[in-house]
DNA sequence: AATGAATGAGGATTCATTCAT
DNA sequence: GATGAATGAATCCTCATTCAT
């Protein structure tokens, strides 16, 4: 009993560190991220990081792990295999939106990721997407062989969805902010939810590849 | 004579940081960029970026305004106004991948500002986005109005566009290092150039809005 | 028990830290002053200082908080109510006097503060060098009220008082070094002493307000 | 005639520097002095100061000479030899407080040199401050000599002097930004006058002196 | 197991001074 | 003779990490 609520604590100290540390991390990098900080807004002391989980370096890659870890396997659990294709594309597009909506710092992750040179931090990040990306063949294939599906390039379409959702995500703080910007004409776009997003790139994606 | 070479001199200086600068923001980003490393790869002492522009975020503040200053104007001049509907949508297209292959840092630097919460500084890029923005929703407004057109949200389209776009240059590298990763049957993708890349993305977007 | 130890390392580090600043503020002023140096003198690493005060400005408030903040209680304090006026006017040069000997960076710093246009970092000292104007003014007050003053202005009289003594601490190094410049004649006073100048200094103030 | 005009030019440019390098030493000392900011006020090129004058510490120097070189000579040739001892006392006085009514910026320097353990660069100012003793010794010897002044240590005298006028001057400042802090019934002090103060000072020193 | 104390290594910025024309 | 360009050497400050208890 004592010692469950020890194993408790410690998990909980550990949840804590990892929580602060992916939204500290979304919001300024690796770079810009301080141990100080995280620890700060876990609630726990500075050294109990390294004590727990390491560097930052360790930290980050855990934290890699958390986010990025089961994104491909959970979407993929979601396309049932008698489903049709045009069924398996939305599903998979309802898949990657509600793995966004779950995890809010992603989308930053994968963008500073990918723009990142030092790839020596983010292979679970590549993996991971690719992983994504085959399911995304697997479905266009598919649709190809039932004759449903025009003959269209896997990763242009993965990178055209992930993008538009990446960015639609990363850009509401943009939009926000920047409100004032906006031509008034189309004032209505800081009101868009993703929601709303979603479906009308369900449409254009369908469009771009139903026969 | 003797102060134009002077004033060239200084020019060259003031180049060579930009340069070095802008390469190294897009590498690393802002956190991530040291000061000596700028200098040393501008090729100037580094009191000199001090002298001549300012702090980090001065420095930061004119390479956002380099790369991204007359972006939506050359994209833009490209759409000439006699042009079908469909025709400015491939200009536009055209523009973007021609902006982005001319500045190899842009899509790295756009998907970090775009990550960043700190939008104090990048007013700049939030201006710029925006103002293609409004070429993306003129091109589609008259396309419905010449009735080629369906009705397209142009948000997501130009994010889709900018998305596809963005991702496939930062990826580049990501595919490159990870093409060990990369399942046999895709390893295509490794080959693809950006060009290809943007006549798929084409014939995507045109299947998604016209009639 | 560890953790008072642990409190007093604290203390111990912050007392080396403003004992060590107290004296380098007080020899080269503020601007003169080497956080390095600073750090090396109270045996602690530089980011110490940092660590347990703040920065430069912080550190050198917080001297000048430590040199002044009770100057003026410990004079008052020295001042019985039921002295005569004489008496008074004698406590309260004793005190002066008395101060200055325990504190030998005080007529360096207040000096240096006097001099200084910055009096954003001195509220402290003018509030302080006030309180004690206060007190010779309440004694000149009582003396004149019980016919034992003549009415003198109990600034001129302050300045005077804190001139000379400030003066003569200041000057003992001035003195001690140019003492080949001082004429035969004048030689005894490189031997004067603080306490011989204070008697003298005492006769001279009597004589100037006793009736 | 060419000629004369570049070297009055050339006057000028040392005049401007000295000037400005005297207000800003005045202001915030050695070691807070920016040869960029005497350079700016100066309306000068920095490389003018090298080129002209020299580095940081011959400037300082110079400027010492040009604010001490001549004060103690100006003082005596006011002092007639048939004066009365308390007319010599007087006469000094007035030269004195010409004195520093004619250089603003010399008690902050004196009171900074004073301060200073660097007396490498302030020699001039120490003989200056001798010689003027030296004055007052005489006028105190030729007093007690003549019966009219009790024996009063010259030092003493001198330091207060000095100290009352250097502090009142340097103070000004200091009363006028903490005028919130001065009590009401000391608010006059505000507007105290130099001259006022002198006039007060006169009478102090003369009832401390005269038999 | 946990944490307050402490720091080495580095990073941004400044500044007196020199150089080249 | 005069000045804009340039820089080496500090100097302030930060931060990931380790230590001691």
């Amino acid at each position: 009993m004592g010692k469950k609520n020890l194993k408790e604590k410690r998990n909980q100290s550990i949840r804590s560190i990892l929580e602060a540390a992916t939204e500290i991390f979304a919001d300024v990098g690796f770079a810009g991220a301080r141990m100080d900080e995280i620890a700060k807004r876990a609630g726990v002391n500075k050294a109990m990081i390294y004590y727990r989980i390491g560097d930052k370096k360790a930290l980050y890659t855990k934290v890699l792990h958390e986010v990025f870890g089961a994104a491909a396997e959970r979407i993929w659990s979601n396309i049932k295999e008698e489903y049709t294709p045009e069924e398996k594309l939305k599903a998979y597009l309802a898949g990657l939106a509600d793995t966004l909506e779950k995890h809010p710092s992603m989308p930053y992750i994968v963008m500073r990721e990918m723009a990142s040179r030092e790839h020596q931090l983010n292979e679970v990040v590549a993996k991971d997407l690719m992983s994504i990306l085959v399911i995304v063949r697997k479905i266009l294939d598919d649709g190809i062989k039932k004759g449903v599906f025009v003959r269209v390039d896997p990763l242009t379409l993965h990178l055209m969805i992930i993008g538009v959702m990446i960015l639609f995500k990363a850009s509401t703080t943009m939009r926000e902010m920047f409100s004032s910007l906006i031509p008034d004409k189309l004032k209505y776009i800081e009101k868009r939810s993703f929601q709303d997003m979603v479906r009308e790139l369900e449409q254009v994606v369908l469009r771009a590849v139903m026969v």
